[in-house]
DNA sequence: AAGACAGTTCGGTGCACACCGAAGAGTGCC
DNA sequence: GGCACTCTTCGGTGTGCACCGAACTGTCTT
């Protein structure tokens, strides 16, 4: 277990790992970028992560693209930021990620919790701690926005599981259905990805989808969230 | 997040939390005594671990009890060693630890499983990687054992939660319901936790009652698992 | 064939931190 | 009070490892 935790623990394999909880495939030029780091140092960095199961890649030509080796290591790196962010003082780094942000594949931040509230409010999600579900109308109403909720289902990995919000604190939706419902956000440009950042930004279009579609007032003017 | 993945990552602070995933709490001695470093080193440990929130302590007497502060940090620390376990050669290097364990405050290893699938295998329980769930002749079966299923739904915490084995590879039951199995089985005597480890031993008694209850005949006899 | 670029290997430097011995603070028992 | 015991604090030592510069391999472009 020490050697897993310790690949983590240090700083600069730490802020690689970040970047690649997106689930986007990155060169190990752009992972120098992020970790602040010089290509020699990287390379050391990611032969180790590769050697210890944490991360894969593909060479294509002369680019290596790695990403997380597995649901688990997401999982676990999840697992690590949640312990981190209940000791950190309430402020955020970086209030954009706090509203909205890929988390692997799926939404998260205020914009994911907002999601995952309104389709519980309006009886189409079943979601806590122990795990998650859709209903009968909730196949209908994702179905409309263009989700093969029954294809989701069929997929082996978890269908509709919670994620605990690190920024939050409460949960959003993870699994099959979870990427679907991002992967439609992005096909209808309700989201970008901001560049070199998990975060993402809510276009114009999007602001009127989501409250349309959701009954979401712009999060951007969320109050910051008022528990504990 | 580096920072308390660089806590876990030491090999004696490792050693210390995992003897703590037994839900126990053990004072600095004995912390010590796991870790394999004098009483000072341990005391900086400890200190550090507490500072960061992954610990919390309560003082009787002259003795400190430490234990881990969360759920949260339990599931850290059951992700890292998933991700952990996936590495490693099928070559456990405590067979005990394999065959029955505690995992936190509920049974995992091969008896733990067994008694998921048991329970499943007779329409009981439905547990999956998103969830799970007692069903109303689970109910009735387990409240037949002396387990009071109403009353742990209603508490706080998860109710029945998958947890993955790290050495089976497979689920069994986590969360309110699985603390209440286990503390069942420790009352009637079917095991008995063998000191200074994770492991548990099954007693005559336990063989037993769970041949009759559950169907499981010796888990001891199992081959090592077979998958991978 | 030459140059540009991605990534790796090697060798050396410097710092962070795990570790222990010694000494001190707080608690319990007789 | 005196002694035993648990745990902590302090100071000094040793080492593991992240980091970079320099040099090398492999791929793409022109």
């Amino acid at each position: 277990m020490s050697e897993v935790a310790a690949l983590v623990g240090d700083r600069a394999r730490a802020e690689m790992l970040s970047a690649l909880v997106s689930g986007r495939a990155l060169t190990a030029k752009e992972l120098a970028y992020v970790a602040k780091v010089t290509p020699q140092t990287t390379s050391e960095h990611l032969s180790k992560l590769v050697e210890a199961g944490i991360l894969t890649f593909n060479t294509q030509g002369r680019f290596r693209y790695f990403r997380l080796a597995s649901a688990a290591v997401s999982q676990m790196l999840e697992g690590i930021m949640t312990v981190a962010a209940s000791r950190r003082v309430p402020t955020f780094r970086d209030p954009t990620l706090a509203r909205a942000r890929i988390c692997y594949d799926h939404l998260a931040g205020q914009l994911g919790v907002a999601i995952a509230d309104s389709l519980i409010r309006n009886g189409h999600l079943l979601l806590g701690p122990d795990g998650g579900e859709v209903t009968e109308s909730g196949e209908t109403f994702l179905a409309k926005l263009g989700i093969d909720v029954k294809g989701s289902r069929r997929r082996r990995r978890a269908f509709c599981r919670p994620c605990l919000d690190w920024s939050e604190r409460r949960y959003h939706i993870a699994g099959a259905i979870g990427a679907a419902v991002a992967e439609r956000c992005f096909e209808m440009k309700w989201v970008n990805r901001i560049e070199e950042s998990r975060a993402l930004h809510i276009t114009p279009a999007g602001e009127k989808g989501l409250l349309a579609t959701f009954g979401i007032k712009r999060v951007a003017a969320e109050k910051v969230s008022s528990h504990q």
